[in-house]
DNA sequence: TTTTGGCACTCCAGACAGAGGAGTGCTAAA
DNA sequence: TTTAGCACTCCTCTGTCTGGAGTGCCAAAA
């Protein structure tokens, strides 16, 4: 199938969509040959027009409309059209400037990020905070509420701060809980929660007549405190840029999508999906697979600390968007947290 | 000045606010007659609203339209007309499940209450998180994360953990560390931050020639630690009820709005006037003193833990709210949340 | 064979006019 | 003091019209 187009059918989709991404308006044969140094007239324009428009990469609102892109022209744009540059000096030290203050701690950090996505790609900007179990242990702290309630305080390698609740079976005094989180903080450090969890459950399960019980009720304790269900978060900044969409212009539509914004859940899911992937991903609107999205797209890259991928980040737009302006915005972005993750703490 | 109005006004004027907030609708004469058990007739009605356009209570948005109430109309409907009721059983019930899970934490606490308010209101929910300066000390820890960075983790009296990236000018070690974390645990608990660092201070001026080096840097490290600039969070949820409301229809308002919630600051500031309040304070208006928020209204609740107030709660939506559903549900909401602040951890 | 000019056609957006309706203010009668 | 009546205002809705932008197709030109 998807036999190649042809260079010129290539050119003219090229021009309609970066004419559609600077106007929000249906692209009109005459205005290509006026606006993009397209030496074909109108007619021309117009036969090949009319061929994209068969083959899916293009639509047109109405007969005497002109035309906009579908998502398969999107799509090819990104795949095959689009070449990236890279950010100029100016922009990237923009960018940096953000992060030069001290005493940024990763939560901080993370949040500055989404808020300059979104403030440099008039978008709105997504970052999603790591999962517990994608990050290095550093240090857990238990802080004894109740008799039988505490708060078990983790931090992790790159000083992100997490904390539960943890309900008791039976009491536990200051002290036994003192010797329990020493215990953990000697053994457990540098490994990440995952292995933390692992090691506890085969030393449960290998003295099983334990002989002594305080050393049972530490792997109780820890097992139920690190059994974070904590689905992971996202921090998102800038959803009032939204409203500036002209494709959003319709109440209903807009209400959708801030509402989705706010459960969040869905926003997680589709940032996990590009955590295992290397460079920036693009996700074009119906390919989110939800349609609470519908018109959406988004730009994301994952980003990672010392030991791996602790998690994605990236922008959320329509799917006009100026791709080969914001991938670089994320890619760096996602790049300099990296960096900055990676270089801190040692 | 400000005569009192005449029993008929006044009860004109409710069934006019009523009407209007019921339907959002200019209210004429004839609709008044129809709906509200007025024995007048449109006539006498016409009467009494251009005398309460003239005293400035009513506002028409053209000669040949229905009345709307002005702030001022708004303020004496809360001020005096206002019948309250106490939330029947089933409300109470409905709010109250929200928070019998087990495991809640104050943060989960805080921000399910913010999502209770605005789902049961229909509008916007807002919660101050509590000052760092109004809590009570509970547990301090420190967390070495490279040799002149430390990240103090806060633990208060209700449960709330906050912590901050503090750089160091010379290096600590790590037993040093855990020296002057037991200090502070052992000296500061029960007190609040504010006397915490009053407690300090005072030491570190008594001692000036402190022969204790040690004691001088645990002074100089946890005076650091508490210097705290947070300047309050607030969480806002449901911000997409805002986007149902007709008279913020037009997108330019709308998205006003909505940065303004973004930016936090003139939120917090608001809640923060609320906070030594007694009961449900509602602000109508330009009431709240910043154009961003023209035509939008708060009705707000100081909340308090075992030591006195710790933040306020409430909800913002349009003038047009119902304020005689929602002032219950404010109130009920913050005292709920006193109690739940109170009852726990002891 | 490919490109282009010409032409008829479509459809939208905006302007305009007219009708209907809801509401007002005022006056005079009850 | 209340109310009925009446003239008036102004919004909103509807339908009609027009200009313009754009299309598709065909035949002529390259």
């Amino acid at each position: 199938m998807a036999k190649t187009l042809t260079d010129r059918c290539q050119l003219i989709l090229e021009a309609i969509i970066e004419e559609y991404i600077a106007t929000a308006q249906p692209v009109g044969s005459k205005a290509l040959t006026r606006n993009h140094g397209i030496k074909l007239s109108p007619a021309s324009v117009r036969n090949v027009m009319a061929e994209l428009e068969d083959l899916g990469y293009l639509a047109s609102p109405h007969t005497s409309a002109g035309r906009i892109p579908t998502e398969k022209g999107y799509r090819f744009y990104v795949d095959t059209l689009l070449r990236i540059s890279d950010l100029d000096a100016r922009q990237k030290n923009q960018i940096e400037m953000k992060y030069r203050q001290k005493g940024l701690q990763m939560s901080d950090m993370l949040r500055e990020a989404s808020r300059t996505l979104s403030s440099i790609s008039h978008y709105t900007g997504l970052v999603m905070i790591p999962r517990l179990t994608a990050t290095v242990f550093r240090h857990i702290e238990f802080v004894r509420l109740s008799p039988r309630q505490v708060l078990a305080v983790f931090v992790t390698q790159s000083g992100l701060v997490q904390n539960k609740l943890v309900e008791l079976d039976e009491e536990l005094t200051p002290s036994e809980l003192e010797q329990i989180s020493n215990y953990l903080n000697r053994t457990m450090t540098g490994l990440n929660i995952e292995e933390v969890r692992a090691k506890i459950l085969s030393e449960m399960a290998h003295e099983k007549a334990l002989y002594d019980h305080l050393m049972r009720r530490a792997f109780t304790l820890s097992n139920a405190a690190l059994s974070s269900d904590s689905s992971g978060d996202v921090i998102i900044e800038g959803t009032s840029h939204f409203l500036e969409q002209p494709e959003f212009s319709d109440l209903q539509q807009m209400k959708r999508i801030v509402r989705t914004f706010e459960q969040k859940s869905l926003l997680i899911e589709l940032l996990d999906r590009g955590i295992d992937t290397k460079g920036v991903q693009v996700i074009i609107g119906s390919e989110t697979q939800c349609s609470e999205l519908a018109g959406c797209s988004l730009i994301t890259a994952a980003y990672s600390g010392k030991r791996g991928t602790l998690g994605t980040l990236g922008v959320i737009g329509p799917n006009r968007m100026p791709y080969s302006t914001i991938i670089p915005i994320v890619d760096y972005t996602a790049n300099l947290i990296s960096r900055l993750l990676d270089s801190e703490n040692d």
